[in-house]
RNA sequence: GCCGCUUUAGCUCAGUUGGUAGAGCAAAGGACUGAAAAUCCUUGUGUCCCUGGUUCGAUUCCUGGAGGCGGCA
């Protein structure tokens, strides 16, 4: 088994950053991180090629400087995963110990983070035959007869899950019907894998400020072509349907193709909200990591000594 | 200038056969068990444009006025 010949991680430094969208993470690691370490990437649409510009993707230039994993290493309809990443990520990150230099693990999925740092629960992968069995179900009997069932199958998933969530009612039977076990009987791991002992960044900004520069960000993706890079996406059959799509700055477009098309400017000022919405989610997500350091996002003299002092610690 | 429509939550609009009002979006907070830029939960006091009248009581009916939109001149 690899986990059992893999080196325990407690002896190795790896550095994880995490900031809402538009907080300032790529200035830092051109700052900051520019020598020595490379980069792993954690945001869920950069994994995906052709999503550049409205991902924010790093430039090809810095990316040339320093070393990124996990950019464009899938096509934008195939089905990306935590599991996935969490495998990725691990080999990334053993490379860029053998080459001597220390992991960057930086983005804007802290799902992705979470799990990446304490594991998945021991909840089995579903396979394509389930899935499309319960999709069926679900079209055929509605969201409130699955929630049913789930509650007598799984009566504690059933009142963790709203009603109306269907996205997690569906995981939560599917993993019944893969498994011939309740989701919430398999538990969720609460301490670092592996021994691993990072330093966790969480750059704040406040309000005002990251939503100037939410602003900002999107008129700047206008600028860079933001337009034509969709025109080039409907050349190759991109749909709603395509996980990468989902992406906001992506789907906007897409449901207003749906609409008979929008006026740009109405489009641009979705893009905008639902940004915010999502930094939102984002800052909420991170703040229920406990052992993160909060540092401001123009402290970069302050990053610096955390990271002095944790790179002191080995 | 005349005629019609319109003025209600930050925005778009419902509604009250007269008993001071509610949706979507936004906003604020929260969740998060292999799709997570996803998905979901909680939170709604606002001179119901102004004025006068009718009425026990008007945002709702009537008078007058103001703003907006459209048509005719």
């Amino acid at each position: 088994m690899r986990s059992s010949t893999r080196p325990t991680r407690r002896n190795k430094p790896i550095v994880f950053l995490f900031g809402p969208t538009a907080s300032g993470k790529t200035a830092l690691v051109e700052r900051l991180f520019n020598k020595g370490y490379q980069i792993v990437n954690a945001d869920s649409v950069q994994v995906y090629r052709y999503l550049d510009v409205g991902s924010a993707k790093p430039s090809h230039d810095l990316m040339r400087r320093i070393p990124h994993h996990l950019v464009d290493i899938l096509d934008p309809w195939q089905q990306f995963s935590v599991g996935q990443f969490i495998e990725k990520a691990d080999e990334a990150v053993e490379r860029i110990w053998d080459d001597g230099d220390i992991p960057l693990v930086t983005g804007g999925t802290a799902y992705y983070f979470r799990h990446f740092l304490y594991g998945l629960s021991q909840a089995p992968k579903v396979d394509a035959q389930v899935r499309s069995r319960v999709a069926d179900e679900l079209r055929r009997t509605g969201a409130q007869a699955m929630h049913g069932k789930l509650c007598s199958v799984d009566p504690v998933s059933g009142a963790r899950i709203d009603v109306h969530d269907v996205y997690r009612i569906t995981r939560a039977l599917e993993v019944y019907y893969q498994s011939g076990r309740p989701l919430s009987s398999f538990t969720l791991p609460h301490e670092p894998r592996l021994g691993m002992r990072p330093l966790i960044l969480e750059i704040v900004r406040d309000k005002e400020q990251l939503h100037e520069r939410i602003r900002q960000r999107i008129a700047q993706m206008f600028a860079d072509g933001l337009v034509d890079e969709i025109r080039s996406l409907r050349r190759m059959h991109a749909s709603l349907e395509w996980p990468g799509i989902g992406g906001i700055g992506y789907a906007e477009f897409f449901h207003a193709f749906d609409e008979g098309c929008l006026p740009l400017s109405a489009i641009a000022a979705q893009i905008e909200r639902n940004t915010k919405a999502y930094a939102k989610r984002q800052m909420t997500f991170f703040r229920s990591f406990s052992d993160s350091i909060r540092i401001d996002a123009d402290d970069i003299e302050g990053v610096r000594t955390v990271v002095e002092d944790y790179l002191s610690t080995f």
